[in-house]
DNA sequence: GCAAGGTC
């Protein structure tokens, strides 16, 4: 009997079919389904894993660093969040403790981590320790021809690749445990604590934002002046686009004549090819543009419409959609949705069954395209959404390219020449299909003759001053990351989400914050390399050598074990200046954290103070003399807007609670802005357990027994509670942090 | 509690 490990459920669902030529032979173990098939007359198992059952923990309980001994250990016991991969382990575990198994193999995808995944999942899980009896699968795509061959041919252990991946897992673990350690610990000589991270992605990830922080800073804003000639209703630009000085756009201007000739009229048609098929990186992009959505909250959408089947693999870099995927079919499927009908139907008649593809590719996944299946009518507003970004890019993927004009108009006046361009859509052709993600400028001009006389209206000169560089947003940066080659697709959205997290940064245009600022300095001088993406390119560099067997994993972590000890007391013999220098940033984001805004009785500062159970309420920084309070919702995070409602000028607030969508509200009882709340129902639980439905515009109420509602709420909030937020959809993506 | 990397 052979036991395959598979990386994931769908993978272990596909090799099964593919090996045992289309019987399903599923079994249920609790939740996890795993299989049982027959192939050249044995008896195989296939079960999945569901990515690393197992990770990194310290050998010893130590609290403080330097910590240099760490070993494997189930993920489960590890986190909460990793609650899940239980049951996978205890599956493998009781299929490894089956009889008469000869063969183990790690069917995971082709990787470092692959290779990590299915070892430890064979060797730990299901405790064989016998590496002879362990193979390796090797496949690209998860057709049945290829999984087949990856099966005939199946290649002994990877050990180096294991090993190249441990070494990956533990020298991850030592800079950024160690490191993080150091900065807590340098915090806690002045006194205060804070929960404080760096690592190998995070440290460069914040440089990035660091530098453009001072970029801006550093940037001189300084005065320039255009010129324009308003002539048929449309402004032509001076030649020079930019005058450095007022004179010269002056002299410009008297040099130039009110009666002019048209010298040029251009007119250009060029072709606009249609996009690519969706890899993750893209798809977050155009999901923050088109819905303000975070990438690590499209990252979720995306993961629940492919546990729904909806749609493909999400977690893809490729930008390709092989034919074997059978895209006729699919476009066929989609077409018996009302919905994209008219545009599948389109793609049917004119038969174009071949996308456009782009260049990156995947060695595991094809783009991520929809599966044809119909989406329930309950779909969520938000899966909703993305369903349909990613439908009419994948469809207009197949359309042929928009047909664009481009109309170049000069005028000589005077001496001096003007231009004018514009572009517009002549044929949309893809663009349709991708409507209303598609975003043209289309501008129309006034027609115009080679020769003509034109006569310009009117002269203007318009003072401007250069702009700063752009912040970067959670999606750039994303996009740079990637471009970087720093994480991977599937984590960088959520080591942006860490820097938010860690108030290293702040604002939907990204702000380094004072702490995030002082971080990267202090790690800059004592650990620089933790900060630069050189160390990343060093160990990619290490792990080839391990995994092409000219060094031994144990060389290159002794080898990060020595850098780092070096580093971590150089940390230590300066942590009370270090600590100094940070809890000046810290003191500071707390003061941010807490202060609303002045005070309407007294002027001064407003302040949210938390008690010591736990209950929250505004008070004036102007105690015991003034004594103004406001209640604030309670069991929530709550964090100063820093701007003050439009009806009662209160300070507002974000209310971010555990499972529900964050929003914003001020803090006066009974406000003006929040009569709309009341056109929809909240539910109150009763103390009796039961519920009531109110609805606050008709003043009525009725009774329910439906357990699951929200929380009850302390006596003085009850005045503030008939005004659930609105249930817009529409609301921007916010961090939950409770 | 701290990383980065898989995944439901």
């Amino acid at each position: 009997m052979k036991l395959i490990v598979c990386e994931k459920p769908s993978v272990a669902s596909r090799v099964a079919q593919a090996l045992s030529q289309g019987v399903n032979g599923a079994k249920k173990s609790g939740k996890i389904t795993y299989f049982e098939i027959e192939r050249d007359g044995e008896k195989m198992l296939i079960a999945p894993a569901v990515g690393h059952l197992y990770t990194i923990v310290q050998t010893a309980k130590q609290k403080g660093y330097p910590v240099f001994d760490v070993t494997w250990g189930p993920s489960h016991k590890s986190s909460k969040e990793a609650a899940f991969t239980k049951p996978y382990l205890d599956n493998l575990t009781k299929l490894g403790k089956k009889k008469g198994i000869t063969e183990y193999i790690n069917s995971c995808d082709f990787d470092l981590e692959g290779s990590v995944i299915g070892y430890n999942a064979i060797r730990f899980a299901c405790g064989n320790t016998d590496e002879s009896k362990i193979k390796r699968m090797k496949f690209s795509a998860l057709t049945d021809e290829d999984l087949v061959e990856a099966y005939d041919n199946r290649m002994p252990l990877d050990k180096t690749n294991v090993e190249a991946g441990e070494a990956r897992h533990m020298l991850d673990w030592l800079w950024g445990i160690n490191l993080s350690r150091a900065l807590m610990q340098a915090i806690k000589t002045s006194g205060s604590f804070r929960i404080m991270s760096i690592g190998r992605v995070q440290g460069p990830s914040l440089n990035i934002l660091v530098k453009k922080e001072k970029s801006i800073a550093e940037f001189i804003s300084e005065p320039y002046w255009e010129l324009y000639a308003s002539c048929k209703g449309v402004k032509f630009q001076h030649e020079t686009r930019r005058f450095k000085a007022k004179e010269d756009a002056d002299e410009a201007k008297d040099k130039s004549s009110k009666n002019s000739t048209v010298s040029k009229v251009e007119r250009r048609v060029f072709a606009t090819p249609s996009p690519f098929p969706f890899d993750l990186t893209t798809l977050q992009v155009d999901s923050y543009a088109a819905f303000g959505y975070s990438p690590s909250r499209t990252l979720e959408i995306a993961q629940t419409l492919y546990e729904g089947t909806l749609i493909s693999y999400p977690r893809t870099a490729s930008q390709k959609l092989p034919e074997r995927l059978n895209l006729q079919k699919i476009i066929k499927e989609i077409a018996k949705n009302p919905e994209y009908a008219h545009l599948a139907n389109e793609l049917i008649h004119d038969r174009l069954f071949k996308p456009n593809e782009g260049k990156k590719e995947d060695a595991a996944h094809p783009a991520i395209f929809p599966t044809g299946k119909i989406p329930a009518k309950s779909l969520g507003a938000q899966e909703k959404k993305l369903y349909d970004l990613i439908t009419k890019r994948f469809l207009a993927c197949f359309a042929t390219p928009a047909k664009r004009e481009e109309l170049k108009v000069a005028l000589l006046s005077g001496t001096e020449k003007y231009t004018l361009s514009g572009r517009r859509t002549i044929e949309e052709n893809w663009i349709s299909f991708y409507k209303p993600y598609a975003d043209f400028k289309e501008t129309t001009l006034p027609d115009f003759k080679q020769g003509e006389n034109a006569y310009i209206d009117k002269f203007e000169i318009l003072d401007k001053m250069t702009q700063p560089p752009k912040r970067y947003t959670e999606a750039s940066v994303v996009q740079e990351l990637e471009k970087l080659q720093l994480g991977t697709k599937a984590t960088r959205a959520s080591i942006v989400e860490t820097l938010y997290k860690r108030g290293y940064v702040e604002e939907k245009q990204i702000h380094v914050t004072e702490l995030g600022m002082t971080v990267s300095s202090v790690l800059e001088k004592y650990s620089p390399a933790i900060m630069d993406d050189v160390l990343t390119r060093n160990i990619e560099m290490k792990l080839e050598m391990i995994s092409e067997g000219g060094m031994k994993k144990e060389e290159i972590i002794q080898e990060g074990k020595d850098v780092l000890s070096e580093i971590l007391t150089g940390f230590k013999e300066k942590e009370i200046e270090i600590g100094a220098e940070l809890s000046v940033a810290i003191r500071e984001a707390k003061e941010k954290a807490s202060l609303l805004g002045p005070c309407n009785k007294c002027g001064k500062q407003l302040r949210l103070i938390i008690m010591r159970g736990g209950k929250a309420f505004v008070g004036c920084t102007g105690y015991p003399e003034c004594h103004n309070t406001y209640p604030v919702p309670q069991m929530a995070l709550i964090k100063p807007l820093g701007k003050m409602c439009e009806f009662c000028h209160a300070p507002m607030i974000k209310v971010i609670r555990r499972g529900k969508r964050p929003f914003d509200m001020c803090i006066t009882v009974g406000c003006k802005s929040k009569e709309n709340w009341g056109k929809h129902p909240y539910i109150k639980k009763n103390a009796d357990g039961t519920t009531t439905t109110i609805t606050p515009a008709a003043g009525t109420a009725s009774a329910t027994t439906d357990a699951k509602a929200t929380a009850s709420k302390p006596a003085e909030e009850k005045k503030e509670k008939p005004k659930e937020p609105p249930l817009e959809d529409e609301a921007p993506e916010e961090k939950e942090e409770t």
